[in-house]
DNA sequence: GGTAATAAGTTGTTGATGCAATTAAATCAT
DNA sequence: ATGATTTAATTGCATCAACAACTTATTACC
């Protein structure tokens, strides 16, 4: 019935629309400005990857953080600008740039680690640990449907 | 512990990027393409309401949709430059404008609409409704806990 | 070894967002 | 009724995303 779809469409309005997302990507850029760091969210995605392991190359990075390339070069160029990590030309392939951080760039480490998980908290308030990882499994298929 | 804090971020990562709202965003704007619509997913979440009732200011739409005022401004002008809806400025608040839809705008709902359902099947294959609703149902909660 | 296909990055264009500041109209308060 | 405060919308600025086109280096193929 095209009055079942339509409803169940809206009920599925707010996946489609990501509120919930960008209210969450929001509040994080809102902690960190807070606490006094210029980062937005989006270059916190990139960091928290290259805290784990640096000298990830730009490929690495867009895949981890399922961007495209033009995105993900945009980004290091920013977070370059920002004095957070460098561009280093591999030596084993000349195509390809590893990424390394700077002294500032494991500064803010602990920083914004810290801001994260306030806005993890924050956002979770209310919401217990197993109803949370069974709507991350949903969002899971959901997502595998897609890519 | 610091350990279990770490591990409960990560497994919020995905909710904190939000990729499978992009995901979802992307294919909408993918099936649109295929079907010859040449609209954007957040410009369908404008008409989404304007097709419901017409007349509606850009302040009503901005709470609608969640997007603050000049998101919509904007917005509304791309969709008016596509000559999809105009603004007409209310006669009762000369600050306020009231938008309508035009032929086009009007003609183009049957195929969105399709294009919409057919992404959502698309997505929530092998998710049944209840679980879908569940993890709804946490989503509106994070959501609540944000806004 | 030389040509074709692939892969890593960059750049341009367009559309969208967030935040801050601005204009103009409406409402409130005294 | 006038001055102050809200409210609707717009504009400027910076960042980000998607798509396409392009450069340069690498790998594959014959």
């Amino acid at each position: 019935m095209m009055t079942n779809e339509i409803s169940y469409a809206s009920e599925f309005y707010s996946f489609l629309t990501g509120r919930v997302s960008t209210a969450i990507g929001r509040r994080l850029q809102r902690n960190f400005k807070e606490s006094g760091l210029h980062i937005t969210a989006e270059q916190w995605s990139v960091l928290y990857y290259l805290w784990e392991s640096e000298g990830l190359s730009q490929q690495d990075i867009a895949k981890l953080t399922f961007r495209d390339k033009p995105s993900v070069s945009r980004l290091i160029s920013n977070l370059e600008k920002q004095k957070l990590l460098v561009r280093v030309c591999s030596s084993g392939d000349k195509r390809a740039n590893q990424i390394y951080l700077t002294a500032q760039g494991h500064k803010i480490k602990d920083k914004c680690m810290q801001q994260a998980e306030k806005t993890i908290s924050e956002a979770l308030s209310g919401v217990d640990r197993g109803s949370m990882q069974q709507a991350q499994q949903i969002l899971e298929i959901v997502f595998n449907n897609l890519k």
